[in-house]
DNA sequence: CTCATTACTTGTAATTTGCAAGTTATGTAG
DNA sequence: CTACATAACTTGCAAATTACAAGTAATGAG
């Protein structure tokens, strides 16, 4: 059976966005996976605006704009006007929201560790460095992989 | 820099999904991300019914029901009743339809050749057997990566 | 024959989306 | 200091997308 390169990165981003589909839902929030992604990297930048969280996951800046005027009446997010340039915000997650993204982070390494149980110590290391190698070379392209394509 | 599976997964499969999302306008025909989804497992599949398809890309029935319709009317897809079941669609692709989904893999591939260009063989290598692997281990996973979750 | 089930479609209403056009703030040029 | 371009973000709006509920048509089971 031939793979692929193609083959096996759709199906596995495909798989991988299943799961994170379904790792929305916490308590009485109901997070849509868009919202997830972006309580993920609100999370993961520092003070990042929101144009640069925009950027990050390739949104329209103005659909960008109204998932995170939705998730702050959820009281999940905060907007903070930057003192050193006030057409800018600065994103933060509230206690709430760190506690839920929290709780989705949890899951989906529970389910990533059951995945990877399937592996032995020496397959898992590969497997991880493999996957580091590929973000690398995806960075290093130029065509490829950015918002803009 | 520690790395969690979560974090490399999670950013891999967003510049996939980038990717992806870039890849869909050919010539004149713009395609949907969703839509370059639905033509790919078309064609991938073997003579699939449309509850097959709906089920592998983990969309509501109807929404697909529609999306194929939308498919039809730009004349990239076949919808014809199996003789045995004739409550049953097969679909498949239409001339164009093959054409417009072999131009969208032959960029998906051109950009992934440009990303494996910074490895070498060995790692080459490498990266995919570690695909495979953790395809496999999704596959295996109970709680993982299927529609239902 | 009846009734449950399956595969798929349509009604409908809510959500999401992105372009265009706006506001406000910053930087730059004269 | 006064334009004027640009950047960051918001809103208007119309179109696309979504999913639940309810429908049709075909199959299968009792």
């Amino acid at each position: 059976m031939e793979h692929e390169p193609r083959e096996l990165l759709q199906i596995m981003a495909r798989r991988f966005g299943l799961l994170n589909k379904n790792c929305c839902s916490i308590g009485n929030n109901d997070i849509s996976l868009i919202q997830s992604h972006i309580l993920y990297e609100i999370a993961r930048q520092h003070q990042p605006s929101m144009q640069q969280v925009a950027d990050t996951l390739g949104m329209d800046i103005t659909t960008f704009s109204r998932q995170v005027q939705t998730l702050i009446k959820k009281k999940l997010v905060k907007k903070t006007p930057l003192p050193e340039d006030r057409r800018v915000y600065i994103l933060s997650l509230t206690v709430e929201g760190t506690f839920v993204t929290g709780a989705i982070d949890q899951m989906m390494n529970d389910y990533l560790e059951e995945v990877f149980s399937f592996m032995n110590d020496f397959e898992k290391e590969t497997v991880m460095r493999s996957l580091k190698l590929l973000n690398d070379s995806m960075l290093k392209s130029k065509m490829c992989c950015t918002p803009m394509g």
